[in-house]
RNA sequence: GGUGUGGUAGUUCAGUUGGUUAGAAUGCCGCCCUGUCACGGCGGAGGUCGCGGGUUCGAGUCCCGUCCACACCGCCA
C-alpha cells in the first residue's frame, strides 16, 4: 500500500491517526533541526515535519522540489496553525520517509502565479498541469461535460459515436487528410463535424442524438481556435427551430446552474442577423452593454434592401424578411440629419457610410486619450484613416474634432440623432460600408473593454437568428453556404431558391441577385460576444438538397459522387430534423472567465499548430512513406 | 499569405545617445537557524544578449535577412 489518505483530506479530527501520504514536494523549509515539507497531490497540500532531534535518519536522503515521496507518521495538531489551507490545523510527524523518485529542478515554479512563460509551460505541459490553476481548468471542463451529459440524458438523448476516418467534403474548412495504405492513392479525411452522420442517424430513427466529440479543421489558429477541438454535437428529429432553441437554451442554463450556481431565468433574447449587423456591426454581439451603432449616413442598404422600391427606405419602421425589428429601431429610420447629407465636411460627405457610437461617461477624455484612440483605429488591423469625435459636455455644449465644419446647432442635431446623453463621447468613423462597419464594431468592443463594461462575471446569452442562406464568394463568383449546405431555407424562401438561376451574371451587382436575400432556418447562440454554438433546421428532401448543391455550383454528378449516400438516404424516409453544435472548449473557457481555450485543453497545439512537448507534426520514415504509396 | 509585439542568467524582466567587467528579482548550490508556511541570515555559481550578415574604432543597443513565440487580419460551412 502506498497511501492511506490524500494530501487534501486530513483535518484536526484525524489527530492521532497513523497515516501514509504520497505526493510531490512543493517546498522545503529548513529551521535548524526541524524541516517542514509541503507535500502536494491533486487534492491539496499537507505539511509534514522531519525532526532531526527525534529521528536523525530522516535527513540522510537528499530531498528537493518535485521529488515524489512517501511519508509515514502521526497526525498531530500544529502549534502554529495556517488557516489559509484546508489541512492547516494539522501536520504529519514523520517516522518513515521514502523517496519514490527523485526529480531534477523544474524549469519554472509549480505555483498559481508561475514564473514560466507560455512557451516553456507548453514544452513542459506535464509540469504545467501540476499547477493548481490548470487543475481547476480541467476540473471545470469535466464539470461542464457532466452537466451536459446529465441534462441530455434526462431529455432522452442517445450518445452515439461516429467515425473519425471519413470522406473529404468540398465545402467549408480545409480537411485534415489521412493516407490509406490499403487503398493507395486515396485518402480519408478527419471530420470537421459529424454533420452527415448525425443526419443519417435521424433517418435511422434515433430522434435525439448527441456526442461530445473531437472535430478537426486545418485552418490557422487563434486564442479561441485549435485544429482539433471538441464539440457538443446534437440533432433532433420532428422538431421546428423553436423546439431546438428551447431545448438548448435550457441546456446552457442548466450548465450555468450546476457549474456556476447562476440562475439564468429570463428567456434568452433573440435578434435577427440583420438587426445584429445593423446595431452592432457583427453577427455575434456582446450585449452586456448597449453602445449601439448609430447610422449617420448610408445604411447597409445594399445588403438589407436590394430593391428599395419594394421596401420603402423612408418608412419609419423597417420590416425585413417578415421579422419585426426590436425596440422600434427600424432599419429605414431617417432623420433630418440623414437627409441633409451635404454637411460641408468632406470626410462625411464623400464616405459611403458614416457610423457612430456613443461612449458613456467618456466626454472628459483628454487630447492624449483621443489621439491614442485615433492611432488605435489607424492600426493595420482596423485600417481606418481617422476618427472623428464629439464630446457631449455636461453643460449641454459640444466640443468636436470637426468644429471647423459644424456649428453648434449642427452638432446638437447630430448628438440628438445619436441619442447621446450628457457626458457621452460620440465616436464617428466614415468610409466604405463593410470596412467601416467592422471597424465601428471593433471600436465598440475596444471602448467597452477600456471602460470595464465587459465584466467577466456577467453572462448574457443571445440567439441570433435568420442568417442569410448564402454568401457570395468573390474569388469563385458563386454562392457558398453561409452555415453549411444542409441548411434549410426559410419555408417562405424555398420558392425563390427553386425558381431562380443561381448563376451570377453581374458580379458587381450580386446583392441584387434573388439569392442574396434568402434567409435560412439557422441560429447561433452568443455568449458575451462569443459564438458558443450554432445550427440549423436541415433539408430532408432529396430534391431540395440537390437544388442546394446546384446552387453552390456543383454538377449533378459531383453531388452524387460526394454526397450520394446522403441523397440516397433521403429517399428512404427521412424525417424533418435539425440540430446544433456547441464549441465545448470555448464554452468551458468562457465559464472559466477566459477566451483562451488553450488553457482549458490538457495538451493543446501552439499558434503554428505544433505540439511543442512531443514536437509534432514530424517527418516519417521512408518505409512508412513507401507503405502508403507516397514515395 | 499579411500586420504588430517580443526574444538578454534555469525563469521573469531592466539595460539611458552605440562606449569600461551586461544588472535586479526569483530559482539553484553551500553554511547557519526548533515553529516555518512568500521563513530568515551569510556566501557562491550561473550569459554565444535567438541565429546570420552589415554599418562602426567600438553593437545587447543602429540597418538588412532569417527563425521562434504570442495577438490580430485573411481564413475558420
Amino acid at each position: 500500500m502506498y497511501r492511506t489518505h490524500t494530501c487534501g483530506e486530513l483535518r484536526i479530527s484525524d489527530n492521532g491517526k497513523t497515516v501514509m501520504l504520497c505526493g510531490w514536494i512543493q517546498k522545503i523549509r529548513k529551521m535548524g533541526a526541524l524541516t517542514f515539507v509541503d507535500l502536494r497531490d491533486r487534492y491539496g497540500i499537507t505539511q509534514i515535519v522531519l525532526d532531526e532531534s527525534k529521528n536523525p535518519e530522516l535527513l540522510k536522503t537528499a530531498l528537493g522540489r518535485e521529488f515524489v515521496i512517501q511519508a509515514k507518521g502521526n497526525v498531530i495538531e500544529r502549534s502554529s496553525k495556517n488557516l489559509n489551507i484546508a489541512t492547516g490545523e494539522i501536520e504529519i510527524e514523520v517516522s518513515e520517509l521514502k523517496v519514490l523518485n527523485a526529480a531534477i529542478t523544474p524549469p519554472f515554479t509549480i505555483e498559481d502565479d508561475t514564473d514560466g512563460g507560455d512557451d516553456l509551460r507548453m514544452k513542459y505541459r506535464f509540469l504545467d498541469l501540476r499547477r493548481n490553476a490548470m487543475k481547476k481548468n480541467l476540473e471545470l471542463r469535466y464539470a461542464v461535460n457532466r452537466a451536459v451529459r446529465n441534462f441530455l440524458d434526462e431529455k432522452g438523448f442517445l450518445d452515439i459515436e461516429t467515425p473519425f476516418l471519413i470522406k473529404t467534403t468540398p465545402e467549408g474548412a480545409r480537411d485534415f487528410v489521412v493516407p490509406s495504405r490499403m487503398n493507395q492513392g486515396e485518402f480519408y479525411a478527419l471530420p470537421q463535424s459529424p454533420q452527415t452522420f448525425k443526419q443519417l442517424l435521424m433517418v435511422s430513427g434515433y430522434d435525439r442524438y448527441y456526442q461530445i466529440v473531437k472535430c478537426f479543421r486545418d485552418e490557422d489558429l487563434r486564442a479561441d481556435r485549435q485544429p482539433e477541438f471538441t464539440q457538443i454535437d446534437c440533432e433532433m428529429a420532428f422538431v421546428e427551430q423553436e423546439d431546438i432553441l428551447q431545448m438548448f437554451e435550457g441546456m446552457i442554463k442548466s450548465i450555468f446552474k450546476t457549474v456556476k450556481q447562476i440562475d439564468y431565468n429570463e428567456p434568452v433574447k433573440r435578434i435577427t442577423w440583420e438587426e445584429a449587423m445593423w446595431n452592432y456591426g457583427n453577427d455575434k454581439p456582446d450585449i452586456r452593454f448597449e453602445m449601439k451603432i448609430q447610422n449617420l449616413k448610408t445604411p447597409i442598404n445594399l445588403i438589407l434592401n436590394p430593391s428599395p422600391s419594394e421596401k420603402d427606405l423612408n418608412s419609419p419602421k423597417g420590416n425585413v424578411g417578415g421579422v419585426p425589428l426590436s425596440e422600434g429601431e427600424g432599419l429605414g429610420v431617417r432623420s433630418k440629419w440623414e437627409k441633409s447629407e451635404v454637411t460641408g465636411f468632406q470626410v462625411f460627405d464623400n464616405a459611403e457610410t458614416v457610423l457612430a457610437i456613443c461612449v458613456p461617461n467618456a466626454a472628459e477624455y483628454s487630447r492624449k486619450q483621443t489621439d491614442e484612440l485615433i492611432e488605435w483605429v489607424k492600426r493595420p488591423q482596423i485600417g481606418m484613416g481617422g476618427l472623428a469625435f464629439v464630446k457631449c459636455l455636461n453643460d449641454g455644449t459640444f466640443k468636436s474634432s470637426f468644429d471647423k465644419f459644424f456649428d453648434a446647432e449642427k452638432l446638437k442635431s447630430l448628438a440628438e440623432f445619436c441619442n447621446a446623453k450628457p457626458n457621452d463621447l460620440i465616436l464617428i468613423l466614415a468610409g466604405t460600408e463593410e470596412k467601416t462597419r467592422k471597424a465601428t464594431s471593433d471600436l465598440r468592443m475596444e471602448m467597452a473593454t477600456r471602460l470595464g463594461l465587459r465584466k467577466p462575471d456577467e453572462f448574457k446569452l443571445l440567439w441570433v437568428i435568420d442568417f442569410p442562406l448564402f454568401e457570395y464568394a468573390e474569388e469563385e463568383n458563386r454562392w457558398v453556404a453561409r452555415h453549411h449546405p444542409f441548411t434549410s431555407p426559410k419555408p417562405e424562401h424555398i420558392e425563390v431558391m427553386i425558381n431562380n438561376n443561381p448563376v451570377i451574371e453581374n458580379a458587381a451587382d450580386y446583392l441584387n441577385h434573388p439569392y442574396a436575400n434568402i434567409k435560412a432556418n439557422a441560429y447561433d447562440l452568443i455568449l458575451n460576444g462569443n459564438e458558443l454554438g450554432g445550427g440549423s433546421i436541415r433539408i430532408f428532401q432529396r430534391e431540395l438538397q440537390e437544388k442546394m448543391f446546384a446552387a453552390l455550383g456543383m454538377t449533378k454528378e459531383e453531388a452524387q459522387h460526394k454526397f450520394g449516400f446522403l441523397l440516397g438516404a433521403f429517399e428512404y424516409g427521412a424525417p424533418p430534423h435539425g440540430g446544433l453544435a456547441f464549441g465545448f472548449d470555448r464554452l468551458v473557457a468562457l465559464l472559466g472567465g477566459s477566451e483562451i481555450i488553450r488553457d482549458f485543453i490538457a495538451f493543446p497545439k501552439n499558434n503554428s499548430g505544433r505540439d511543442v512537448m512531443m514536437d509534432s507534426p514530424s517527418t516519417i520514415d521512408e518505409k512508412q512513406l513507401k507503405e502508403l504509396g507516397l514515395k
